[in-house]
DNA sequence: CGCTCATAAT
């Protein structure tokens, strides 16, 4: 990383503050046509010659090409053009001309055009044009540090920054703005508080665009305080100032804090303009704080900010994220010009709707509507990006729809999406939600660069797909790259040591996560490893560790001890745990049915009522069984029971047929889920045999090509029957079938399912 | 004179 203390700071001068009282007002793109150079008036060109509206670029070029001489100043509306049109090639036709009629000795032409080029995206041509200058200014070698971080190179703003300290040149707010933001792209704090420093030493703290930038590098560090305190010490906040103080606290997690800042505003009669309104709606989504953004909303249109594109986006991404998909239609239909973030923003709400939505259907519903836009897109004009294809792939991991993933991964490699890291990341999690660990190492093995996320999610991939030696070789590869693990690694870390049954190594890992990584342990590391204990069978271990650990366990816990008690038939410490449970009130129905589930083959009636009576109290509702299989590109999902397709009879004759066979090869149909309500008790029995998963996968065996596998998600838990009975029909089908339940992904192959027959299982 | 600061989506 460069540094600023190889060169000799301290001799800096003071700075040129009559520089700044002379430049009072920004230079917009716009008004910089009007740069009143002296003009001769004895030039016999014609007037319009100097209106760029007026300007015919060819006609100019004609007469240029004669060999008129111009004054310098007639160049500035062609070369506005230049950037207008994103011409470099047109921008150096007028160079060329320049240097023909002795023109590029005005200094303030060539600064001109060192802007044109980097404004074009060629800096090497700026950079050309800057060499070339005998002179040079602060502020020609200001306008080559903007170009360098207008162009995404902060590394050579910063060279360039240096160059001109060395060159003794005194650098004005102008240059000390674009460095800050340099620092900024860079989040190198350590450099941004050196250039701090000197702001500071030369009292220009108090300039408005400097306390502005101030503001924004600490932000972009995520020193959230420092931000706010350099926000307070801004004298005279001006829109832009509020609207960065606003977005820094969306950026830092503070989206309250946010709000606070806009009514604040308000209250201080700022005038928020249409950037204004973009960071308080992001702000009004994260918080789902739908009536503020209401309220927002008919700001907007007092103010006249709801012509702005950006605005009407933002509201109608806030609509949707908050399930108000009418207001939402409305909105894109008021649209003029639908841009590839409406279409982004289109798919990402209903993505986030399906993957927060607990209810399945309605997530079905939501997921289901993403992939129609993007097909929609797919057939329009616009071409989707980086930010269309990690929303639509993320629907897609949510759906477990496998052959839509893989299409949306031919298309991100035919438009070269993939050397994004997070697509990459969002591939490899779509691969592993899918089941398909072959495509997720593929994938993960292709990503130019890893990250955290990435080495994280294949991982817990492989921990999931019941592959823990390679999850904890991944672990020591990530470590050895130098990669950090976070708690959520460690997470998939303690997962894969709980499948293989490896107490000593988890031990080691968990001393190394608090020692060497500094990481708190959380609920979810405590149940990997009480999940190790009871899967070995080893239940007062598991219960030493729970009263060991600083925690009050929670509901998630105590479900799986019990689950373990029922299993390994310790039915003493099982009761004990049912009782911690119930203290706690759980709001699952999953976990009541577990508990129910347990007294029942206890045969402990007294509790059985006990604890239907406490889900009557609590209002505990009926599991809700769902079950879904994604085929090319319809989603089809089914209740148990279910006989609303038109194949019901087809798929009904087939389940019975595997079932005889089954019973053949020594299956043993068993009653294993008792249902909520009280009433469902005589009809659970047949339930079971129809329960909804069974229905996809006999559906999926109908529909779909004899050597594909068969992807279902399901809404709860697996029952033990269903994971039985679906281990042999994977067997007699020769199928893999994978189903993603509520708690973990169950890959089934010849009789066998990859979770080790292991689980909360109901 | 010329050079800067803030926006929507993963």
């Amino acid at each position: 990383m460069a540094s600023l203390s190889s060169v000799a700071v301290t001799s800096i001068p003071k700075f040129d503050l009559e520089f700044r009282k002379s430049s009072q007002h920004s230079l917009s793109t716009e008004k910089s046509s009007n740069i009143s150079y002296q003009r001769n008036s004895t030039t016999t060109l014609p007037d319009r010659f100097i209106d760029p509206k007026c300007l015919d670029f060819r006609e100019a070029l004609s007469i240029l090409n004669e060999g008129t001489k111009i004054e310098s100043a007639y160049y500035v509306p062609l070369l506005q053009q230049c950037i207008d049109n994103y011409s470099a090639s047109e921008a150096q036709i007028i160079h060329t001309h320049i240097i023909k009629t002795g023109a590029h000795e005005d200094m303030f032409l060539m600064t001109f055009l060192i802007n044109v080029y980097s404004k074009c995206g060629v800096m090497d041509y700026a950079h050309e044009v800057f060499d070339k200058l005998p002179v040079k200014n602060v502020v020609t070698w200001t306008a080559l540090i903007t170009g360098h971080v207008r162009n995404s190179q902060p590394e050579l703003a910063i060279e360039v920054f240096k160059e001109l300290l060395e060159a003794g040149a005194y650098p004005t707010n102008y240059t000390l703005g674009a460095v800050l933001s340099a620092c900024s792209s860079l989040y190198d704090i350590k450099m941004g508080k050196q250039i701090h420093g000197y702001i500071i030493k030369y009292q220009i703290e108090s300039d408005t665009s400097i306390g502005n930038s101030i503001c924004s590098l600490y932000s972009k560090c995520n020193c959230f305080d420092f931000a706010v305190k350099a926000f307070g010490r801004i004298p005279e906040k001006n829109v832009i100032s509020w609207t960065t103080m606003i977005s820094a606290c969306g950026d830092n997690g503070e989206a309250q804090k946010g709000l606070d800042f806009f009514v604040e505003m308000l209250s201080e009669n700022g005038e928020p303009n249409e950037f204004t309104m973009t960071s308080v709606l992001s702000l009004c989504c994260v918080l789902q704080a739908l009536e503020f953004g209401k309220q927002v909303h008919s700001v907007s249109i007092k103010l006249g900010c709801l012509f702005n594109t950006p605005v009407k986006n933002s509201i109608m991404y806030l609509y949707l994220r908050s399930g108000q998909t009418d207001e939402a239609r409305k909105m894109l239909n008021a649209m003029e010009t639908v841009s590839l973030i409406t279409w982004n923003a289109m798919i990402a709400g209903y993505a986030q709707m399906t993957d927060v939505e607990k209810d399945v259907v309605t997530a079905q519903h939501s997921g289901t509507e993403a992939l129609n836009i993007f097909l929609k897109l797919n057939r329009s004009s616009v071409k989707p990006d980086l930010f269309t294809f990690s929303s639509i792939l993320t629907v897609c991991s949510s759906l477990v729809a496998s052959a839509q993933g893989e299409q949306i991964h031919a298309q991100a490699i035919k438009t070269g999406s993939l050397s994004d890291i997070v697509v990459g990341s969002a591939l490899v999690n779509m691969y592993n939600k899918c089941g398909n660990i072959e495509g997720a190492t593929k994938a993960f093995v292709e990503m130019p660069t890893r990250t955290v996320i990435s080495w994280t999610s294949m991982i817990t991939g492989y921990a999931q797909h019941g592959r823990p030696q390679q999850a904890l070789q991944l672990f020591e590869d990530m470590t050895l790259a130098g990669g950090r693990p976070n708690k959520i690694t460690f997470v998939g870390v303690f997962s894969a040591c709980s499948h293989a049954g490896m107490v000593d190594e988890a031990m080691r890992y968990f001393k190394m996560m608090k020692k060497e990584y500094k990481i708190k342990p959380v609920m979810e590391h405590f149940a990997c490893l009480i999940d190790m204990f009871v899967r070995l069978g080893r239940l007062q271990d598991a219960f030493d560790f729970i009263k060991k650990m600083n925690f009050e366990p929670n509901e998630f816990i105590w479900s799986i001890l019990i689950a373990g008690c029922r299993s390994h038939g310790n039915m003493e410490l099982g009761f004990y745990a049912a009782e911690r449970l119930l203290e706690l009130k759980p709001k699952d129905s999953e976990t009541y049915v577990l508990l129910l589930n347990m007294y029942l083959s206890a045969a402990r009636w007294k509790d059985v009522s006990r604890v239907r009576k406490m889900m009557k109290d609590e209002k505990i509702g009926k599991l809700k069984d769902w079950s879904s299989i994604s085929i090319r590109n319809i989603v089809r999902s089914f209740k148990p029971d279910d006989r609303s397709d038109t194949h019901s009879p087809e798929m009904y004759a087939l389940l019975n047929d595997l079932l005889d066979k089954a019973k053949n090869l020594g299956y043993v149909s068993q009653k294993s889920l008792e249902m909520a309500d009280e009433e469902e008790k005589g009809k659970t029995f047949s339930s079971v045999v129809h329960h909804s998963e069974k229905l996809a996968v006999a559906y999926g065996l109908l529909k779909m090509p004899s050597s594909a596998s068969i992807r279902v998600l399901k809404s709860i838990s697996m029952c033990r029957d269903c994971h039985s009975f679906i281990k042999y029909i994977s067997a007699l089908a020769g199928r893999e079938i994978i189903i993603r339940d509520s708690k973990r992904l169950h890959q089934f192959n010849n009789g066998h399912c990859s979770c080790g027959d292991f689980g909360s299982l109901l």
